[in-house]
RNA sequence: GCCAGGGUAGCUCAGUUGGUUAGAGCAACGGAAUCAUAAUCCGUGGGUCGUCGGUUCGAGUCCGACCCUUGGUACCA
């Protein structure tokens, strides 16, 4: 009835927390989704891209009160830092959520109250060891021998009322969604994981703290005493800015996909979260996209043992787009995967400058040199010719296919036989000696190799333009068009550019 | 312990429902070429497909056991 909304597709990331410096895995998870919806955009498709900071917690309060600040003044901060990232990387975002703006603590105080007046979240008492010190409940496995270490002070068990949801009770159900719903989680090896998860009974969630113990969060709508804890306000932040209220939340919600690292997909993603949305009603997203972890010589990389890489010093180093190029290249999405400069340089050096940056400067200078720098008409098609378009026609049905299926470094690997392709027809052809040659057919040879030189460069950099949207750009500004937009119209292999200027000389990817 | 991923050329990885001499890129070596970022192209060498056993006419591909490695086992992308 009437105007309805159309549904956009709805891709959300992570929200990073709050308490540290931007390192490769949140570079790795924004590159990843703006692949992803880049993708979906030359589909022609309408997206809706978020990311966000959750900036609430203990651990947030800690690190600003250690530095003299403010939480907000330090949340100000580091979202500084992270947004820095966000376009140095070429991130397409479209909003920026932070746990902090009253349009996501109005949506999270109101699903609490929703839930509280439904009978789903109850209060009741919660006994456990405390250690001062920490801050913090230990756990059981917190001990050693036996007894609680000595970094954690005086431990003493404390018994406080908290508020906690009524998760238990939806186990059941979850179990059924999920063995109904194979592809809600991807990989499916992480949904085994979760079922495996699941086989043992799980509690009911505690949502709370009181505001003694951690000031720095939303206060419960029910009972101002307590500020709601961790997942209940970093979860909601998928709703609360897809505008839960509004009228335009049914043109996002539900996600089409959220991206995560395995670390977070259980309990949190594969559990709490259906099962809020459920005890909500509201309808769950279509799928969780699990991505691995970067391990830097097989060892996980954290900030205290040092190890951590910074991003940004690799892209100030060789740009935006080897560096996505490369994070894209190396990792199986769901796999982890190992990080080494070396492997950052070979790729760099081999894939990118030798075969794709030195192929654009042969086919400018040649240009240049041969046809006063237009790209000439193509006359004849013999079988070097017939070869190379065949060659196109593998490449992009391959790499378009397995871009679908997520399996990005497969399809990177497929460009790049087509971008070593056209090396090999450029060696095949030998536009040089050709242009030696006085024969009209020798002629008609030069400029109809250059004429599908450019044209199959040009086809190679569309079909990277979701991982290499700058090159994309860069290079399309050099054949005198605009940067690809829809692949419906910019894969096809049409000789366009017939009578274009090109560019001057440039070197995309330099040497040291 | 339990669960899961991985274990294929020096390195990083592909190998569809089991089928002829197991593939690619990088690295190494030899050659061609000179338009180009000393880039490119052609060719060569190199693997008992973690181990043992089983099913089968036939197994990297299925089954079993074991070994190594990484991760999860309630809150670090």
């Amino acid at each position: 009835m009437g105007a309805k909304f159309m549904k956009k597709f709805y891709l959300t990331t992570a929200i990073d927390y709050a308490n540290g410096s931007p390192h490769l895995g949140h570079a790795y998870e924004k590159v990843l989704s703006d692949v992803i919806v880049r993708h979906r955009r030359l589909l022609g498709v309408d997206t809706h891209f978020l990311t966000g900071l959750d900036e609430h917690g203990q651990k947030v309060q800690q690190g600003a009160r250690a530095q003299g600040m403010e939480p907000q003044e330090r949340c100000d901060l580091i979202a500084e830092e992270f947004i820095v990232l966000l376009d140095k990387l070429r991130i397409s975002h479209d909003d920026y959520l932070r746990t902090t703006q009253d349009r996501h603590k109005r949506v999270v105080r109101s699903l609490l109250q929703q839930l509280y007046d439904r009978g789903e979240i109850y209060q009741a008492e919660y006994s456990g060891y405390y250690s001062s010190r920490a801050e913090q409940f230990l756990q059981e496995k917190d001990k050693v021998d036996g007894k609680w270490p000595e970094i954690f002070g005086e431990v003493v068990e404390v018994t406080e009322s908290n508020y906690f949801f009524k998760l238990g009770q939806y186990q059941e159900w979850l179990i059924e969604f999920l063995l109904e719903n194979d592809d809600f989680i991807q990989p499916e090896f992480r949904r085994n994981q979760v079922l495996e998860f699941l086989k043992e009974p799980i509690n009911d969630l505690c949502i709370s703290r009181p505001r003694e113990r951690l000031e720095w969060g939303i206060p419960l709508p029910f009972d101002e005493s307590y500020v709601t804890y961790v997942w209940f306000d970093a979860l909601v932040n998928y709703v609360s800015a897809a505008g839960f209220g509004d009228e335009g939340f049914d043109s996002l919600w539900p996600a089409d996909v959220h991206v995560i690292g395995k670390d977070i997909l259980a309990p949190p993603h594969s559990v709490y979260w259906p099962i809020m949305l459920k005890a909500c009603e509201l309808p769950l997203p279509k799928s969780i996209l699990v991505h691995g972890w970067w391990m830097i010589s097989g060892a996980k990389m954290s900030k205290s043992t040092g190890e951590s890489v910074d991003p940004l010093e690799l892209i100030d180093l060789r740009g935006a787009d080897a560096f996505r190029y490369f994070v894209m290249r190396e990792m199986t999405v769901g796999q982890d995967a190992d990080f080494s400069l070396e492997r950052f340089d070979s790729r760099y050096h081999a894939d990118l400058g030798n075969d794709l940056g030195n192929l654009l400067s042969r086919i400018l200078n040649m240009t240049a040199r041969y046809c006063d720098g237009k790209v000439p008409e193509a006359t004849i098609a013999e079988k070097p010719e017939s070869d190379l378009a065949n060659l196109w026609d593998e490449a992009h049905v391959g790499a378009r296919q397995l871009f679908d299926e997520y399996k990005f470094n497969l399809g990177l690997e497929k460009i790049f036989v087509f971008i070593r392709g056209i090396n090999r027809y450029v060696e095949e052809r030998s536009p040089w000696k050709l242009a030696k040659s006085e024969a009209v057919e020798d002629r008609a040879k030069l400029e109809t190799s250059l004429a599908f030189i450019v044209e199959a460069l040009r086809l190679g950099v569309a079909l990277l333009a979701p991982v290499m949207p700058g090159v994309n750009d860069q290079v399309n500004k050099l054949l005198g068009i605009a940067a690809t937009t829809l692949w419906e119209d910019d894969l096809v292999w049409d000789h366009r550019l017939a009578g274009n200027s090109l560019g001057p000389k440039t070197i995309l990817f330099p040497r040291d």
